[in-house]
DNA sequence: AACTATTTATAAGA
DNA sequence: TTCTTATAAATAGTT
């Protein structure tokens, strides 16, 4: 619709292309408000032109934001919330396994198998060890690495859905019990904090209901200065 | 366009809305891609028919999704959560201010003063002590309300932001000490644990980088079982 | 920024 | 619906 037919695809000239893009713009805003208006539609519509600079549209009766927490809504998806917690729960999925299978392929003795040991044995148990260090020593980085990102990226309300998988991942397979101490393959990473930005310490614990610290209803008149949790 | 000029105002009939729907949908988006294939632009478009069924359309090279957190980034709109924590930010601020104004309103008594109490003094102090405590009573529940709408919908980088309001709201006044015990005004509201769906405390800390167990390269080959912090 | 010749979109009818 | 077509609207190239 012009004193030419054009081709669409990107015009060079940018100077040329400037001019388009401002009357084109245009164009789109108008007909996205005819289309909302005319059929009562909700119409959301972003621009950025690129040199970087934005342009948006929404119908009438409704925020861009509300149209695109509706979008989310629909195709389920909560973008960077939940793809990241997603992404994390499917590490930590993955590190648990590996957990499981390097604690499988380490061999157990109890006190009794002390005096049968042969010095096979014993070289076995060393190299198992070794690789069982190292593995450990790499699942720790990983660990620490998904720490931060759920640090930085993570809502209380996914980690909270995450619990069943952080616990079996924390919890100490069962045959690291006092018993079998005498055997020194008892390995404990340290206890990290996190160091990320701040002042904040997400903590596993096991939810105490008959607590009466935290019935929420109580109120004792005996001090003062209101404690978060 | 078309064999009259039509208003732009709703289309009535219900047959005509949907037939001009979908012509000028069609259209909306063919101009969507027009503008962002001849201008280098990304454009984004999200339509919502009156009966709910959704359209989309993206310029080439990128997706919605990577539009929208474009466009979230752009204008510093993390949607739900901030929203969210800016509402809850605001609670705080106000319910701070009340428990300033509350803490400035009450006499205070050293031991000296008790010997010259006069029955006024005593009247006065209880009406005072009994406002306090149904005002405290009122704020704690507030607060009990705030933390469960932190803990469904903060995330844990906002809630580090708002480290600082949360210390200001939660430290206790100077002036109930140990020296002022002797005139029953202490009022200590319960430490109240998150009843929240489940399995996580979130609790300020004091950052301390010196501790050894916070070193997140250091392992130590003695024990088992990974610990989340 | 305007102008205007043309192309494109589409309203109404079949 | 889909196709047709007269007409309105958008806009490419020009000034």
């Amino acid at each position: 619709m012009g004193r030419g037919k054009i081709e669409i695809k990107r015009i060079e000239n940018a100077t040329n292309r400037q001019v388009t893009f401002s009357k084109r713009r245009g164009g789109l805003l108008k007909k996205a408000n005819e289309l909302a208006v005319l059929c009562d539609a909700r119409v959301g519509v972003v621009i950025f032109s690129s040199t970087g600079k934005m342009f948006e549209y929404c119908s009438p009766t409704c925020s861009l934001r509300e149209l695109i927490e509706h979008f989310q809504t629909v195709t389920n998806t909560h973008f960077e919330e939940i793809n990241h917690d997603q992404q994390i729960f499917v590490e930590m999925t993955r590190m648990r396994n590996e957990m499981e299978k390097l604690d499988g392929g380490i061999r157990r003795f109890t006190g009794d198998d002390l005096t049968n040991l042969t010095l096979a044995d014993i070289n076995d148990l060393e190299q198992q060890l070794e690789f069982s260090v190292t593995k450990h020593q790499l699942l720790n980085q990983q660990l620490d690495n998904l720490r931060r990102k759920a640090a930085v990226g993570g809502d209380v309300k996914t980690m909270v859905e995450m619990a069943p998988v952080l616990s079996m991942l924390t919890a100490a397979p069962a045959y690291y019990g006092e018993e079998s101490s005498s055997t020194a393959l008892q390995l404990t990473p340290p206890l990290h904090a996190v160091d990320a930005a701040a002042g904040f310490r997400l903590q596993p614990t096991q939810p105490n209901l008959q607590d009466p610290g935290c019935s929420s209803s109580s109120f004792h008149a005996a001090g003062h200065g209101l404690q978060l949790w």
